[in-house]
DNA sequence: TTGAAAGCGCTAACAC
DNA sequence: GTGTTAGCGCTTTCAA
């Protein structure tokens, strides 16, 4: 184990409050001593102990994000976001792979990790209602992504309903009249897929077009290869759709490639649309069409918003001001048109 | 803040050594204790302080891994699998993003989260030789992704070179005597990119082919962006190759965005293999021929060395052996043919 | 089988 | 300006 403050106060001849106060950059430290102690702290290659400091201040800085699947595009994608927001604030992040699996998040709710993190995002996929009222741990928790239940859990999310009705629009005006949907979800916690599965009907029912039921096939996951798969079904049918909507990316990416794969051309003969706007779907061909979430912003907000419920930065720090009044914040996000659902002269 | 050892030692009636006995498990309690003290535990819904455990055992069961950006698709299907890894070894992960900037770097080496973490497991990319061996904090560190060099760094990673070389000679194998190359780098750190480089020269060298330097432009980063842009500077030459090695998958993609929309047909009028077998590459159209690092090795093998290096799991068990002898490790990987090199009927 | 008490390294109240 | 000291919550000898 490295040096301690107490060496450092033995060999600069001072006390351990002293080096203390140099190390915490108080002021009131005469030059010269001040010089003294960092000569012995260089000399001994002083570090500061976490662990103690944090049993000391009652914190760690340390928050953690708990998501299904970083190798997931629209996680990955959105960790780098949250890491660089955390960091900002000088906070150190941790994170905890739920695969989605409910146990798991379960775990994650109750405070596996409590008493070493100061607060928690978490981006839920099994877990519903219930059992985030059932939480009995206390560390400070933000959603992410979802908008689970209108309960006592502050979350940032976009309008998942409004914007899969958006897409289905404009698939609509296209002059589609057949639109296929891949991602619903039977599973009691699969917010998502509801919501954006509500935004599919509504606007299927606004435009006086039938749903079928044979067009949404259920998905147990958000894979390419779960879009592939469904694709293929889609497109067995005697009917097969003009157009589809897939409740993201990865399925949409899936559905292009079984689609292409096919013989069939996209949008010509199938337009294909995603949800994410992950990089990816940017470079495809055809790239995809898509709704943006800004990413950037839901990951600042979230810290931010964990932030004030911490009261106070990484570094120690303490917030003036309460809590804040605000649980739910509405991100934005925007409609992408791309070539997988108007074409481009390509493929 | 919650319920201390002394709390629920005072409701249960004992002291606080025979609570901290019950809830590390340890033997020679009597049942009856133990049943007086489990009550108390849940009443109080006790929670260990893992700041103070951490301090009092020296060590805290979290590791960092520390890597460029966690949302380029290869190191995000990293991370999962070390995270994986690490977890089922009882480790929590906390994840530095340095974004490959040697500033960064230099302070992961350094240890910023030193005392915090028990290990480290490092991607460098700007950061060579030198700054390693200069290196003063002596957290365990093993290296991931690349053979930085032969001195006293534990890290495991599969031969770039002779990788780059199969690939290149695939290529020539195919009737292809004009290659190009996307993903030089000039940096004195890229080491990934000198040793891919050199595979891929060593290919032309030995079929007798000659190396054109116009054919190999150099690129700052590793982006599906940078392999766009330099792909249409090869093809603006007045004699474009007829086969692109790019040292990543997504170079490739970016390159194959970039041929695909100029009405090119890949692989018959250009062919492209990349590098790192991300998923994207198994579901675009055409797919990517690619090496595929076996990445849940490197990643198990990585966390298995650093768990022997720092000699227990994070549960806070001790090994009885001493730290490995091993200190390189070489990686399998596969060369993988597919749509992008050899054709298949489609696009 | 259980208890008392020291101490991990640090911070902060208080004294000088 | 600087030093003394208590104690954060836990583990761990050493005694009982």
């Amino acid at each position: 184990m490295g040096a301690s403050l107490k060496d450092v106060a033995a060999r600069a001849g001072v006390s351990v409050k002293t080096v203390s106060n140099v190390v915490n950059g108080y002021t009131y430290v005469a030059p010269h001593t001040r010089e003294k102690v960092e000569k012995a702290l260089a000399e001994l290659e002083y570090r500061p102990n976490l662990s103690a400091r944090n049993l000391r201040r009652g914190r760690t800085g340390v928050i953690a994000l708990a998501l299904p699947e970083l190798d997931a595009p629209y996680f990955a994608e959105l960790s780098r976001f949250v890491i660089d927001a955390a960091v900002e604030r000088g906070w150190t992040v941790l994170i905890d792979q739920t695969d989605g699996l409910a146990d798991r998040e379960r775990e994650v709710l109750q405070g596996i990790r409590e008493q070493l993190i100061d607060g928690l995002i978490f981006s839920p996929i099994a877990v519903g209602r219930e059992e985030l009222a059932a939480r009995t741990d206390n560390t400070p928790l933000v959603l992410l992504g979802e908008r689970i239940l209108d309960g006592p859990t502050h979350h940032v999310a976009i309008d998942n309903q409004r914007a899969a009705r958006e897409v289905t629009e404009h698939l609509i005006s296209l002059g589609h009249t057949r639109i296929g949907a891949i991602g619903a979800q039977d599973s009691p916690g699969a917010n998502t897929a509801r919501l954006r599965l509500a935004g599919y009907r509504q606007a299927l029912r606004a435009a006086g077009l039938p749903y079928d039921e044979r067009l949404v096939p259920p998905t147990g996951s958000y894979h390419r290869a779960d879009g592939a798969a469904l694709m293929r079904r889609l497109l067995d049918l005697d009917e097969p759709p003009q157009a589809v909507f897939c409740f993201n990316d990865l399925l949409a990416l899936g559905a292009l490639r079984t689609a292409l794969s096919a013989g069939l051309r996209v949008p010509q003969d199938v337009a294909v649309a995603g949800f994410d706007d992950i990089e990816d779907g940017r470079y495809s061909t055809p790239t995809l069409t898509t709704i943006s979430p800004d990413k950037a912003r839901i990951a600042r907000t979230a810290v931010e918003l964990l932030d004030a419920l911490i009261g106070g930065t990484g570094r120690g720090g303490r917030r003036a001001d309460g809590p804040p009044e605000v649980r739910e914040v509405e991100a934005d996000y925007r409609l992408i048109v791309r070539e997988s659902t108007v074409g481009a002269g390509g493929a």
